[in-house]
DNA sequence: AACACAAATTTACTTCCAGTAACATACGAC
DNA sequence: GTCGTATGTTACTGGAAGTAAATTTGTGTT
């Protein structure tokens, strides 16, 4: 199943021959993904470290504890949920329709990426670097589809927009997937339903 | 701080004298209620049966797992936030006014219970009764507001409707809890004004 | 009254996992 | 060579969830 190195020549210990490391953060975050596809979201440390054959301690001090991976899958996850939605905007001008292709888009990446999706939103509690990650992509979102001459200059609505909308996703996905309970398109039609008359008033109304 | 027994008498093993448990269920809710309030959201266990003056084993037969300790207090929580509602629904005919003050009764509840709402959600995954629990507020709120003929007829629908509105609440709240960025009566606005509009047109709009 | 079984409780354990301390090996500078 | 530093691994600590076994009391039976 892993496209990972040879079993595992059970390195002794030591600094490895010939100035190489044996793993860059790089290599670390693709072997976690690979492991939490394989394991599902409740992998542990320990599965992460063996599918990079590397010992605990390396991983540690790599990349950090849980909460500093999930931090770095969120950004990945925003890189592959963004490239999907690009591409799903392809061809659609008229506003509302991008907003469902954009749906779609993000819908078919995290559907793709399912277990790093619940890996990534199973903690409770956001830390401080969380909420930035949370805040990046709502702010994205809401500059693709609303320049808003109204919120632009009011953060703390700002906030709160990205927020709703973001959870909105959140929540509806975590129970798409838990079950499958309907097909992509359909979902993205009816979250489009609750939440683009609201954003939609977003370049009108000024109150 | 606790409105629990005498200290400790240190109780001995066996079966108490006098015919009488020395705590049911609702006993055991109540004084993991105070503990969450006490302790903070990651309460360990051991804490609650302190708090209740038993051992950890008796906790577990009468109330069960974490998870079932989940669910028992999501429901507490959302008779809490219904009543609140209610109250808050007092002489508002409006729809929209409705609406925005039902938001702030939610609002206050969870805002009077913050550690308890933070202890509810943080489970990442969802067990097929929380899921229940989630389609009962839901389902609450959609038939509160808006009964919708157009959703009636369809349950696909209706489910993304409702874990679109109860995710928005959620990471909004989650959010907020965390730093409190801006006034409860703001927030409300806000939050009716991403929302509303396409709760409005469920009266309306047949597709 | 004595005995046996059921009910209610605690102590003390197992298991699992995150995170870390201590130790081992190799490279580079002088 | 030798000393410090970079890069590893082994093996441990600590804490929390959940459970098995032991302990005491109530209740029914003969």
């Amino acid at each position: 199943m892993s496209t990972a190195a040879e079993p595992n020549p059970r390195r002794r210990p030591g600094r490895p021959r010939g100035g190489q490391l044996l793993a860059d953060r790089d290599e670390l975050l693709a072997a976690a993904i690979r492991a939490i596809r394989a394991h599902g979201p409740d992998v542990t440390m320990e599965d992460l470290a063996v599918e990079a054959t590397v010992s605990k301690p390396i991983l540690y001090r790599t990349i950090g504890d849980r909460a500093a991976l999930v931090v770095a899958l969120s950004e990945w996850m925003i890189d592959q949920i963004t490239t999907e939605i690009s591409a799903a905007l392809e061809g659609h001008t008229e506003p509302r329709t991008q907003f469902e292709a954009a749906v779609r888009g993000y819908l078919a990446a995290v559907h793709a990426n399912r277990s790093l999706f619940l890996f990534v939103n199973a903690g409770g509690q956001p830390t401080d670097q969380l909420r930035r990650l949370v805040e990046r992509s709502a702010q994205m979102m809401i500059a693709l589809f609303a320049a808003s001459p109204e919120l632009a200059g009011d953060p703390v609505a700002s906030r709160t927009w990205a927020y709703s909308i973001l959870g909105a996703f959140e929540i509806v996905t975590v129970m798409w997937l838990d079950d499958d309970y309907c097909e992509l398109d359909t979902l993205a039609a009816d979250l489009t339903r609750v939440l683009w008359p609201g954003i939609e008033r977003l370049d009108q109304s000024p109150a």
